[in-house]
DNA sequence: CAGGGAGGCGGGACTGTATA
DNA sequence: TATACAGTCCCGCCTCCCTG
């Protein structure tokens, strides 16, 4: 028997002719004609060289051969309709898995902890990674399965990766609360454009850029920053400016969380910066899978929840 | 004679290949 | 990658044959 060739729908009928006996009734059972069962019986027949079913009288009886392919038969049937069949429902309380997240250690700081708070009582078979966000690399990551969701500014993907809005992110100033340079400012208002420009900056960047949204906002209106300094991580930016008489252009909703541990004073930036939209892009093999659709719900709250 | 299996025939669906 | 086309396969209809 040549199993590449065998069509595997003959061992519907041979079931079919098992259960009912009589090819009459094994075609009412598959919604087939009589003789479209009588022509697959040959051609099993053929395939497996052997009668199968002898005719005694007006019905079918097993050949010993058939009789001992029926039990076998009948359970690897049953357990490819259970393979076919919708998945259970998604129990979070019982599911479990890994859910990789590619992101910038910004959500290290405003997701992971809720996060970890509702896996714990919701789902505490679920485990979640933070992975490094790679830069430019974060749409191959999810194309070789290194993470199952990427948290990234809006930009184009291509078409095989799904993506949701989440949050926007404007930008605030941070300074150390007793930088010199900040002396009589009014704490949580706008930074003067002259201050902003004198201090050195420390800038974000995972890439190594010297310069970033904040320059281009200031060059719109005619003036310039000194970066001292880059940093790939938002908690080493916000270390370095506690440690020292620079600043730095942070997340608003990242400076709002951190100020207080690490003695920082927060302002307003003095130019116009168009808050950057922040997406989530995962792969589209994955848009119905239970556990990543579930996890990609839950992270898309949490984060919606920064807007505005 | 009724019920049921087997097989011929025609039509439609499917599959593989070539081509744009 | 989509489309056209030819070859193949399968199904249903119909009929014949066998058995009780």
């Amino acid at each position: 028997m040549n199993f590449a060739t065998f069509d595997l729908n003959l061992l519907r009928v041979l079931d079919a002719l098992f259960r009912e006996g009589s090819t009459v009734k094994a075609a009412r059972r598959l919604a087939l004609s009589q003789s479209a069962v009588s022509g697959a019986l040959s051609r099993l027949r053929h395939a497996l060289d052997d009668p199968l079913f002898l005719r005694q009288g007006n019905r079918l009886v097993a050949t010993d051969f058939a009789v001992g392919l029926q039990e076998p038969l009948r359970q690897e049937l049953e357990r490819i309709e259970a393979m076919l069949s919708q998945p259970d429902p998604f129990d979070p309380a019982t599911a479990s898995g890994v859910f990789r997240i590619s992101a910038s250690d910004f959500f290290a700081e405003m997701l992971m902890p809720p996060l970890a708070d509702l896996l714990y009582r919701t789902a505490p078979g679920i485990r979640a990674q933070l992975v490094d966000l790679v830069p430019h690399d974060y749409v191959q990551s999810l194309e070789r399965r290194n993470a199952d969701l990427a948290l990234i500014p809006d930009t184009a993907v291509p078409d095989w990766v799904s993506r949701a809005p989440l949050f926007r992110s404007p930008f605030h100033v941070i300074a150390r609360r007793d930088n010199p340079g900040i002396a009589g400012l009014a704490f949580g208002g706008p930074m003067p454009i002259d201050t902003f420009c004198r201090l050195h900056h420390v800038l974000f960047s995972p890439e190594g850029n010297l310069t970033a949204m904040g320059d281009a906002a200031l060059t719109r209106v005619g003036r310039r920053r000194q970066v001292a300094m880059t940093v790939p991580v938002f908690s080493g930016v916000c270390r370095a400016v506690s440690e020292s008489d620079l600043i730095a252009l942070v997340p608003a909703q990242l400076a709002a969380k951190v100020a207080g541990s690490f003695g920082l004073q927060v302002f307003r930036p003095p130019m116009q910066i168009d808050p950057p939209l922040i997406i989530g892009i995962w792969h589209r093999r994955s848009d119905r899978a239970p556990l990543a659709a579930w996890m990609r719900g839950q992270v898309f709250e949490l984060m919606r929840a920064l807007d505005g």
